[in-house]
DNA sequence: TAACCGCACTGATTTA
DNA sequence: TAAATCAGTG
DNA sequence: GGTTA
């Protein structure tokens, strides 16, 4: 497991055990470790194999022992038991303004609320302002957050998205077959917001181009595949178009 | 081993 | 209206 | 949970 998955693994752990109103020490201890790891230059790997984990200012043996067995199996026993005590979505609603792990330990265990869909349900029931700590304003202003926030779905910040796009243009250009490659739309025209990616390459090989585009290393998933538009999900969670077209007709497209 | 780990302040809301 | 609680900020 | 005296 890499470094950056380590230190959300950390960061959720910390979260977790804010729902079980552990020790607030122990859970910045988690929190201030996550921080520290991000900060560490060095190959985490390399440390848990020489047992020097603990060298990392904020990591000590208990933390040091749940490292070494997520980057060397992926897994933590103890993370793993801890997450299985809540549903995934729950984390969710940390991302709510004015939800803290109070309020969602009290919408989780009055009322069942494991995610933003189920919270979105409760609060339309009036179900929310029943409970002690909440009230209409409350259950009113949460509905007009998770609303709002439905319509921000499939948005990417352009930064967010450029590091995994100009990898592409890279790769494409790299293809013998390619003899023009571009980006287009938003994304071209560098809006801060995009909602996908689209490319336009130039070819006498249409098939082995495409053929590049979808078995590529960042390609999630294939949604469509045509002669000139193919359609696929990269890992970010981006939709990105591909179009290809002749030398002939590239000028145009 | 035991003490200490940042914390005050503010605003919004709910409850007494 | 006053106190309490919670989340958020610096 | 980690660090420090
Ligand atoms: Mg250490
Ligand atoms: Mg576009």
């Amino acid at each position: 497991m890499k470094k950056e998955q380590i230190v959300d693994v950390l960061e959720t752990i910390a979260t977790l055990l804010e729902l079980q109103e552990e020790n607030p020490f122990k859970i910045r201890a988690y929190t201030n470790a996550a921080r520290s790891i991000e900060a560490w230059g060095g190959n985490l790997r390399e440390l848990a194999e020489e047992n020097r984990l603990q060298e990392i200012p904020g990591v000590g043996k208990a933390i040091a022992g749940k490292i070494s067995e997520l980057v060397l199996t992926g897994e933590s026993t103890f993370f793993a038991e801890l997450r299985s005590k809540f549903p995934p979505g729950i984390l969710e609603l940390f991302g709510l303004p004015g939800l803290g792990a109070k309020k969602i330990k009290a919408l989780y265990e009055k009322l069942q609320v494991g995610s933003i869909a189920d919270l979105k349900k409760a609060c339309e029931m009036g179900r929310v302002a029943e409970l002690p700590g909440f009230g209409k304003t409350t259950q009113d202003k949460l509905i007009a957050t998770i609303s709002n926030r439905a319509k921000h779905v499939g948005s990417f910040q352009l930064g967010a998205v450029a590091a995994e796009a100009e990898e592409l243009l890279d790769d494409l250009r790299q293809h013998p077959g390619a003899t023009q490659v571009s980006s287009a739309g938003s994304y071209r025209r560098r809006k801060e917001i995009v909602r996908d990616l689209d490319f336009i390459v130039a070819t006498q090989a249409p098939e082995a181009i495409t053929e590049f585009f979808v078995g590529h290393a960042l390609v999630e998933s294939v949604s469509a595949r045509g002669a000139t538009k193919t359609s696929v999900r990269l890992h970010s969670g981006i939709q990105a178009d591909l179009r290809v077209v002749s030398t002939a007709e590239y000028p145009f497209a």
